[in-house]
DNA sequence: CTGGGGATGGGGCCC
DNA sequence: GGGGCCCCATCCCCA
């Protein structure tokens, strides 16, 4: 084909075989040209899904198998980008995402879009297709969403509640993540998609019960990369590479972040007090790309992260917001970024005593409390209880903790080095602070002081400061 | 091997 | 929105 003029972005191309003698001259607008292939392309791949030619993805949803292809899934959805980029490619005939967030119908709906362009949205499915939008990351769909339930609700829009297909044409240009720039497609008949009914709450117990559960591949992207559903084996490895050991540069990137159940800390009770001084900058060097990254994860935060929940008593809308890397929602936006701790594995409150570090300062404070502070009143050995006279404090690394007199002088007291009573009933210096943080007027008592060699925590060479400080200062 | 307890992490919610 | 408390689940250690 020739071009025979250059109009800018619009090119006109002559027909093959057409000379500029020829009449009538068929001209091509290179605009055009890209559309209709386009459009044909992707009809095609439409085709070929339907008819599961060369499909080479596997997706269940509830059960329900669906076949698509690789690389469309994968320029479409952050979701499936991420999953299949670092998923095995060989398997053809294994499962490659399972979802349990959604239904099918939510499901259809969207793969229907990503192969025709048409978004068959309905009063009754947008909530849970902007759900569903947002779990596998494309921003396009969300905004479409929005915009459906924001003309829903503008009264002078009258629509009554007939369902509306938005299709590309009529809307917005994707400025999202890759992938979700699939320009303007052709126009095709809206698939018929039975709407679901409105199944937020179901989704918000789903939430619930997949976030307990186990079902690891619904959790996150980078957790969906399991092919199959985690045995309690796999969450045992996943939790021997997971370490929380601070001397561990890795313990915590977000890239390694991966999903465990609840309170699932991987210790190493003593390695956690052995400071490897030559390491000490990787760590504060990783800490410091951690932390990083989780600002910067936060800044690229999915714009939708508010959701509509279910209805209140007064039929009002309960807003919820929603992780973007798993199906957790929470009903306030701080417990929100509470909870993205977990994914991105920022831990922002070091223990300055044993260089552990923690997502919360009230987990910090409690760690503190118990193992460096012997603030309970039971004796160690026998378990009886003591009192703040009665209970001598005994050292053992950074580790204190009470002892009954009985106790005490039936072990070999000479091994164990213990505080005076005197000195059981006065604070130790709270080495505590949070990294990159201003001590502020209510952590003034978690004082940081200069002696950087106390976060070393080499066992018995901690040295335990006392201060005046009284305890009521830690409330 | 097993059960109990300690330590920790995470969610809900109040202040 | 942050801090804090309560509760519960999970994991690990140890007797």
């Amino acid at each position: 084909m020739e071009m025979v003029a250059d109009l800018g972005a619009s090119r006109l191309y002559r027909a093959p075989g057409e000379s500029s003698h020829q009449q009538p001259q068929r001209w091509f607008n290179a605009a055009d040209i890209t559309v209709a292939h386009q459009s044909s392309l992707l009809k095609q791949l439409n085709q070929q899904r339907r008819q599961e030619l060369f499909c080479d993805c596997n997706v269940l949803v509830e059960g329900q198998l669906f076949r698509a292809h690789r690389n469309i899934l994968f320029a479409s959805s952050g979701y499936f980008r991420m999953l299949l980029s670092q998923g095995p490619d060989d398997l053809a005939d294994s499962i490659d995402a399972t979802f349990d967030v959604f239904s099918p119908e939510t499901f259809t709906v969207i793969l229907d879009f990503i192969y025709s362009g048409q978004l068959d949205l309905s009063s009754h499915n947008v909530i849970e297709v902007m759900s569903a939008a947002s779990y596998l990351q494309m921003n396009n769909v969300i905004n479409y969403c929005k915009n459906f339930i924001k003309s829903s609700l503008d009264i002078s829009v009258k629509d009554e509640d007939s369902d509306r297909c938005l299709s590309l044409s009529e809307t917005c240009s994707f400025t999202s993540g890759a992938g979700e720039e699939t320009s303007e497609q052709q126009q095709q008949g809206p698939s018929s998609v039975s709407p679901p009914p409105a199944l937020w709450t179901r989704d918000n117990s789903r939430s619930q019960s997949s976030f307990m559960g186990k079902d690891l591949d619904l959790e996150s992207p980078a957790s969906a990369l399991k092919t199959n559903p985690s045995s309690p084996a796999d969450d045992l490895n996943a939790e021997t590479e997971d370490m929380q050991d601070p001397q561990d540069p890795l313990y915590t990137l977000p890239g390694s972040e991966r999903r465990r159940g609840k309170g699932g800390t991987k210790r190493r009770a003593s390695n956690s007090s052995r400071s490897n001084q030559p390491e000490d900058l990787d760590i504060e060097e990783a800490r410091t790309q951690k932390a990083e990254k989780a600002e910067e994860l936060y800044a690229t935060l999915p714009p939708m992260l508010g959701v509509i929940g279910h209805l209140n008593k007064d039929s009002n809308p309960i807003m919820r917001f929603k992780c973007p890397f798993c199906t957790h929602t929470v009903k306030r936006k701080a417990d929100l970024k509470r909870h993205l701790r977990c994914h991105t594995g920022e831990r922002p409150y070091p223990c300055q005593a044993c260089n552990k570090r923690f997502t919360r300062l009230e987990h910090l404070r409690s760690h503190f409390e118990t193992i460096h502070q012997a603030r309970k009143l039971v004796c160690r050995k026998c378990k009886c209880q003591v009192t703040e006279d009665t209970g001598h404090v005994v050292c053992e690394g950074t580790r204190r903790y009470r002892m009954c007199t009985a106790c005490v002088q039936e072990v070999d007291c000479d091994d164990i080095p213990m505080d005076s009573l005197d000195g059981a009933n006065e604070e130790p210096a709270l080495l505590l602070g949070v990294d990159g943080e201003e001590e502020g007027d209510s952590k003034r008592s978690w004082m940081v002081t200069d002696d950087d060699d106390l976060a070393e925590d080499s066992g018995a060479d901690l040295i335990i400061q006392q201060v005046d400080d009284s305890d009521e200062e830690l409330q």
